[in-house]
DNA sequence: AGTTTCATCACCCAATCATGTGATATTACC
DNA sequence: GGTAATATCACATGATTGGGTGATGAAACT
């Protein structure tokens, strides 16, 4: 593989650790640290001008912070492979992050192999990230709930069908014809769901359907 | 920490690979390979009667493959860590491993050493897998649309609100009270969050919203 | 000063929903 | 053979919702 060096940019508040980073990506070959900075405030032109392959992101920054960096960067460029680098293993700010796009979650505790290892990770579009904080981003998948905290609502067949068919936004009427039964079962159906969920409304059921996961 | 060694059931059907692994285990401190089996056939028993830590299992075994197996010992005994270990990195089967259940998902061409690391992250309530593992994962997860595909329905924060309310599940009556709202004012905003929407009943509204943003 | 947006309220009408009560047929289980 | 669970249907009644139309005041912007 004939490749440039990986241009990287870095945000991160604490000069000690900025003038660390910046020693070991100048010392090692196939890195290039094209920008060094304190905040995200200028974060947009930064990224416009200096287009890096990779941003190495803290979260806890004054005045404009990570997470706010990220959301700026994946709007202009989403192309460019942001991995959040942090001290906090909080899952608040974990999710969010993956939810911006970040491709990465870092704790600053890792040893520089590894950072580098992670940094060519990110840029080849790989997504690194501790397997503690992996851990935590496949409970944020909901299908895992669905299959381990399965619905214990004993809901019948005939009645997780139907409670799916409302959820989808089905009157009582399209219901019966979906099902072709008569509307009053339908009704029927819907009073033992309401029963067994302990609700009071489509409303009521069709959120608490989606939130626990039972369609 | 003082910790009993982990204890590991190893399913693979072939007998070279299996036999380098029992070398590997037995000869690692903290590691005790406590079955080794060539497909899932006994699954449920096996894992019954041995009560492993962790089990690392291949996908492509005849008669039984990995992904039944593993959904058998999610049902059997959900404490159970699995790992699943493959040649193959293809998005179906890591869909499936992960929606089962699985913790980490490694390939068979991981170094002996970067194997038992993960053995030991997953005892512990961590997620090995590779990075450009991760990366697929990340990419099922919903919440990404949720930025790329911004959504921007333009409601106003009254109706924000409203429909806040509604999501969790309060009649118009209720929302009237709590936002000291005549209720035909409550109605005349949710026309119109169902203008904006383009829905035409609360339950999809709910729906929409849930699967889409703002609650 | 004129226009637009927003939040507020009112009235009407038809459709839909929530709830209760009760009935029948099928299946499965003891 | 009896009981329980499930799925089916019916009727009734009152409450809630969805859609239409229109009005007023306040704020914001032109």
């Amino acid at each position: 593989m004939t490749q440039t060096s990986i241009k990287i940019v870095v945000y991160e508040d604490n000069p000690d650790l900025r003038e660390s980073l910046s020693v070991l990506l100048a010392g090692s070959i196939g890195f290039e640290l094209i920008g060094a900075f304190v905040n995200c405030e200028q974060v947009a032109k930064q990224i416009v001008e200096l287009k890096p392959d990779v941003v190495l992101m803290d979260i806890d920054m004054p005045v404009a912070n990570g997470l706010k960096g990220l959301k700026i960067i994946k709007q202009l460029a989403p192309q460019v492979n942001v991995v959040m680098f942090t001290v906090f293993e909080d899952n608040e700010n974990i999710f969010e992050a993956i939810c911006s796009g970040a491709v990465g979650y870092l704790l600053k505790r890792t040893p520089p192999v590894k950072l580098l290892e992670a940094i060519q990770d990110a840029n080849n579009g790989g997504a690194p990230m501790t397997s503690s904080i992996a851990r935590k981003v496949l409970q944020m998948l909901p299908i895992q709930q669905k299959v381990t905290e399965n619905n214990d609502y004993k809901l019948t067949e005939r009645e997780s069908e139907i409670l799916n068919l409302l959820v989808k936004g089905n009157s009582y009427k399209m219901i019966a014809d979906k099902c072709s039964i008569s509307i009053d079962t339908v009704r029927s159906h819907i009073k033992k769901i309401y029963d067994k969920l302990h609700v009071h409304s489509q409303t009521e059921a069709v959120a608490k359907a989606i939130h626990e996961r039972i369609v």
